[in-house]
DNA sequence: GGTGTCTCCGTTTTT
DNA sequence: CGGAGACACC
């Protein structure tokens, strides 16, 4: 079977890799090491059960985290797709995350009626489920406390614990969760984890039980996700889990350390590793084995390469401007920006990188989990659509008209007769974008059917009139035209992909988008970039580069000091340091500028075994580096000043004052008298004043 | 509106 | 554990 043609790749596989493969165990869990080639695995698993044991694949279900490793496996079996019997991704219709296959399920096959829903739901990003907190706490003039974590009240909620912390005085949390249940079905509305669990509801009594459930990184696995497992097993279902128990980083967000025994007890499951790692030199992973548990777990196969490298900075200013050199260095001698990571423990350590990296010229790009949100352009068509699939969701109809940058109303007064105005339904006396939203319906079903599909994004750009609303004075309008053309683009291939009808197509690939947060867009903002990465550690998991940094390594940061797991910061370095190919570099400041750390090294950077470290001396030539960090500072001063002249604000309480700083959710406000304040935006007791 | 008491948060983030 | 912010009560 080895010799099979289309198969050439099972040659490339080691003896492990080609055990799991052919592995056709009820229930198999694949222990795979880290950088073991458990993608390839995966990919291969798939091929064979295709091509050699002829499942369809329509009769698996792959299952991963992120959209971004489904989108991997997908193109990698369709570059196997061989000509006698070509793949169509269509028949991959089960493969995708958790939450995009919950959401194919129970709009095409599982009964979601039984629910009290319909299958043209609308699913809702974190920012509408706010709007709909607000919403019902306001219409039934609820009492609820601690409004800013409302989130994590639910969830406790969920849990069946009724009282949030040790609250003392009750509020009205369950006649608001009753509400907001029944709000839901009103709307037709379903949020994130309703996907899940609403699935795995109706899968448990269906008939949809594939032959094959393959799921990626299990051991990120939360239990509402085995239990959509478990839903999808039937007594012919077979199971093949792949994972590393040595990289379990996600507990702190639900994910279960002992997943592993617990999919072992539960479907009796056999167990093969994939020990054998091909990216790292044996310098990094026998720095990396002092953090297993089982250092057998792990064989390298490259020579030894460089020597580790631990170095003292005086502090993180220090190290950027060192760093920065080296970096000219490695690109000078024939690598990529591209080929370079830095990876800290918390996002605020990158602002120094960035300034230093700024000032010295240095290509950077800072690993920022982006939402849609975050593109004003694409959240704005993405809410324009959502009001124009379904005209009863009042909540985007307000955001598309009163957006500052987008929206034709000024005031709350202006968007009251607009309301008015919409909610007659009168397609006949009302104008622009309001007409547009209750038209498009119709119009979808009106278009010219000889009008060619693969023109349809200027088609629907122009129906809407966008260039209005893009003002084409301004200097983001070709930006803004971009992402607007792009996003029209992604759901006309996806109309064309599943040979949908206009409308039916627009609305089912709203859905499907809103599961994809900014990657929509990203690949235009950001193409192939030949830049430095910054990212968390935990961000770096699942990438590889060359040459790896890791900034900060001191007493009280690694592992971060607090109510922290320290099984679990172990493992985090573990994910860091076996994200390096060739060179590592490990740093830590004699002066630390954040509040808990220590000026010693990280207990972690003893544990390395001395013969593979090498330790410079730190090096305090650098005469111009007092200049340089009055410079960068001077120019922070100056930047944060003009922002916050701008932004003038008014609080009853408090007074004026201006902001600090501002995210989607939050606002941080200055007051004279009362120091800084955030404000959650939704619960905003501020008003706008102009600077005059 | 001020004061005393209660309660949370610290870090990481995908869908 | 300690500080900041939210809440209750007057």
């Amino acid at each position: 079977m080895l010799q099979c043609g289309h198969l050439g790749q099972f040659e490339k596989l080691n003896k492990y890799q080609k055990d799991a493969v052919l592995c056709e165990d009820k229930a198999l869990l694949l222990n795979a090491s880290v950088g073991s080639g458990k993608t390839t695995v995966l990919v291969n698993k798939v091929l064979y059960l295709h091509y050699i044991k002829n499942v369809p694949l329509n009769d698996m279900v792959v299952l991963t985290f992120t959209n971004k490793a489904a989108e991997e496996i997908k193109q990698r079996i369709i570059a196997y797709s061989v000509s006698p019997s070509p793949i169509d991704p269509k028949d991959m219709c089960f493969f995708g995350t958790f939450h995009s296959v919950a959401n194919y399920l129970l709009s095409n096959i599982l009964p979601i009626e039984s629910l009290g829903f319909t299958k043209d739901f609308t699913i809702v990003d974190n920012v509408g489920l706010s709007e709909l907190f607000e919403s019902v706490i306001n219409k039934n003039k609820l009492n609820i406390k601690y409004k800013n974590n409302i989130e994590s009240r639910l969830e406790n909620h969920r849990k069946g614990i009724k009282h949030y912390g040790n609250m003392k005085y009750k509020d009205d949390f369950d006649v608001f969760v009753d509400k907001l249940n029944m709000e839901k079905k009103n709307r037709n509305i379903l949020d994130f984890d309703d996907l899940i669990e609403m699935a795995s509801k109706l899968l448990r009594d269906g008939s949809f039980k594939p032959s094959w459930i393959i799921i990626d990184e299990f051991q990120d696995t939360d239990d509402s996700q085995l239990n959509m497992i478990d839903g999808l097993k039937g007594d012919n279902t077979h199971i093949f889990a792949v994972g590393d128990p040595n990289q379990i980083i996600y507990t702190w967000r639900g994910s279960r350390g002992d997943m592993f025994d617990t999919f072992k007890e539960r479907y009796n499951a056999s167990v093969m590793t994939l020990p054998i790692n091909y990216r790292s030199t044996m310098s990094i992973l026998t720095a990396a084995k002092v953090f297993l548990d089982d250092p057998s777990s792990l064989e390298g196969i490259r020579d030894m390469g460089s020597a580790i490298v631990v170095k003292r900075h005086y502090d993180s200013f220090n190290e950027a401007v060192y760093i920065a050199d080296k970096i000219k260095d490695i690109v000078g001698r024939g690598d990529s920006y591209k080929d370079i990571a830095i990876f800290y423990r918390m996002k605020m350590q990158s602002q120094v990188f960035e300034d230093v990296f700024k000032r010295e010229k240095v290509p950077y790009e800072v690993s920022s989990q982006k939402t849609i949100k975050d593109i004003p352009m694409a959240y704005w068509i993405y809410r324009l659509f959502r009001v124009s699939i379904n005209n009863r969701d009042i909540d985007s109809y307000e955001y598309v008209v009163c957006d500052k940058k987008y929206g034709i109303a000024q005031t709350k007064k202006q968007f009251n007769n607009l309301l008015t105005e919409f909610n007659t339904g009168d397609t006949n006396s009302l104008k622009g974008v309001s007409q547009k939203i209750l038209c498009f319906k119709d119009w979808c079903h009106n278009r010219n059917k000889d009008h060619n599909i693969e023109k349809l994004e200027y088609e629907i750009y122009d129906y809407f009139d966008l260039d209005t609303y893009l003002s084409p004075t301004s200097i983001y309008y070709c930006e803004d035209q971009n992402i607007a053309l792009r996003y029209l683009r992604t759901i006309k291939e996806y109309i064309i992909l599943n040979n949908f009808e206009i409308f039916e197509g627009v609305k089912r690939a709203i859905n499907y988008l809103s599961l994809y947060g900014s990657q929509v867009i990203d690949d235009i903002i950001d193409p192939e970039k030949d830049s430095v990465k910054l990212m968390t550690l935990h961000a770096s998991k699942g990438l590889e580069f060359k040459y790896v940094f890791i900034s900060g390594a001191n007493y009280g940061v690694m592992p971060l000091e607090g109510r922290f797991d320290d099984e679990e910061e172990k493992r985090l370095f573990f994910v860091g340091i076996t994200r390096a190919k060739d060179n590592l570099e490990i740093s830590y400041h004699s002066n630390p500028e954040f509040r808990r750390a220590l000026p010693s090294p990280s207990p972690y950077l003893k544990m390395i075994p001395n013969e593979i470290i090498e330790s410079e001396k730190f090096n305090s030539s650098n005469k111009s580096i007092l200049e340089l960090r009055k410079e960068i500072i001077e120019n922070i001063n100056k930047k944060q000043n003009i922002e916050s002249d701008k932004k003038l604000v008014s609080h009853e309480r408090y007074g004026n004052g201006y902001v600090i700083s501002e995210t989607d959710e939050y606002i941080t406000v200055k007051f004279e008298g009362y120091g800084q304040k955030s404000f959650s935006k939704l619960f905003c007791p501020l008003t706008h004043i102009s600077p005059n």
